[in-house]
DNA sequence: AGGAGTTTGTGAACGTGAGAACAAAATCGA
DNA sequence: TCGATTTTGTTCTCACGTTCACAAACTCCT
């Protein structure tokens, strides 16, 4: 998924290796998460704390946190903790929160809507310059204090504003035509609301997020608990019996 | 976070360990993925399909696809493939969307709008139904077809419904608050979108779409395809200078 | 100054997931 | 009926991520 750049030179320095290889992905999916924490702890007027306290917050293992942090460098102090203030700037710029990201939305539905109207962009670097839809009828139309824009222009607002991130909310049908668009526009990473696979060349970031898709996980565990809880022996013979064995613990 | 059922019996077969252990987690993620793939097949009349073909539909490797659909049975034919309406039905039921599943939404703001008004839902076997908001100047609002209802009505919403899965979507602030109570009143999976941590008692499950998450791990990527891209130089030196020794490849 | 107490940063062990590769099982044509 | 061909199901290996456990490094108190 990421531009794949394998290590070319090799040098001592973890921090030469940071740059080189990278943070893994799994952390980097966290530090927003370590960000937000720390962002609620200066708010209380807390200036020190300990990866333990910060675990907590964040609803990690507090090994697990360090170990997220030594990889952006050591920025701890042993039998003291964090400064909230400091950690906070770092993680802030390693994630490159220190810029602004004009963002373009595509797809003004129920969902675009939303995310046009949503706060939590705005407050964390990420600025909505632009509202884009097919729909003819739709364009001219206010949203929050944007006004929709023609499909046509998209080329034109991307230029403009060097947008590097699209938002796509459009129906699943259109995603892949828009998807195409925007990167032909000089777009680099999108985020997609629509369900369908988006297929991009290399160099582009892609993620989705698919909201019948976390319910149907949800719905898998709850299956299974519901079948934990009793319900057994009738799941088995519903499922057509292959071994109705119930070990009566 | 699934409820920790250990193995209990050893018995043979793969059929019996899959209901003892389950599915792996990654799989599980994936089979709703499947399960549309299989969809958008069948509606074009598609009879019969190949790991490779459903794996180049759903945008993963055919090796993954087949260990995937290996845990929940043996229901391909070597040398043909997979019958995509049988497998549809397989797929759906090990998720769990033979059955209806009421839904609860809390918090009918922008969001809440979008989510109750979401077609994607209803078409998977999801039903909304009922709107919950704590705002009583909101109670009485239509959305879709249905009405607002207070919050204090949660309770008998859930019992008379039979609701187990309740989505959050909420300010940050408000979110434990109604975790706590969605939990009291009986729900077991709850979707939040509120950007809050909720911490739940054993046995709930918990699972977290977080918009402004997304963006951040787009701008990380975004920021590193911009230094690798010629702004190596100038970043060394905002970062500090440790080491400027461009590997001239 | 020195010892007791904290807390970080990291090495090592473990578990989970991904992908390559191949034997087993099915179809098809002669 | 038999061999060629296709495609699944599974084994094996490797990479990645998580957690434990502890030495190193810092503060604080006497």
């Amino acid at each position: 998924m990421t531009s794949s750049t394998p290590s070319r030179s090799r040098r001592n320095g973890a921090r030469e290796d940071r740059v080189e290889r990278g943070i893994p992905e799994a952390t980097v999916a966290r530090l927003p998460l370590y960000l937000r924490t720390l962002t609620a702890l200066s708010e209380r007027g807390i200036a020190t704390a300990s990866s333990e306290d910060l675990a907590t917050s964040a609803g990690v293992n507090s090994a697990k946190l360090r170990k997220d942090l030594s990889y952006l460098g050591s920025y701890g102090t042993r039998g003291v903790g964090y400064d909230v203030e400091y950690l906070r700037y770092q993680i802030a710029r390693e994630i490159g929160l220190t810029q602004d990201w004009p963002v373009v939305i595509v797809g003004i539905g129920n969902l675009g809507h939303a995310l046009a109207n949503y706060s939590g962009f705005a407050s964390r670097g990420f600025r909505v310059v632009s509202l884009v839809d097919t729909d003819p009828k739709r364009v001219g139309e206010t949203v929050g204090d944007l006004q929709i824009e023609a499909y046509a222009t998209l080329q034109q607002i991307i230029d403009e504003h060097r947008v590097a991130i699209g938002v796509i909310a459009t129906p699943a049908g259109a995603a892949q035509q828009v998807c195409d668009d925007l990167v032909a526009a000089g777009v680099t990473s999108i985020l997609n609301f629509a369900a369908a696979v988006l297929s991009v060349p290399d160099g582009v970031d892609v993620r989705k997020v698919d909201l019948s898709i976390e319910l149907q996980i949800l719905a898998y565990h709850e299956q299974r608990k519901a079948l934990a809880a009793g319900g057994a022996a009738a799941a088995a013979l519903e499922d057509g019996v292959e071994a109705l064995e119930v070990d009566t613990a």
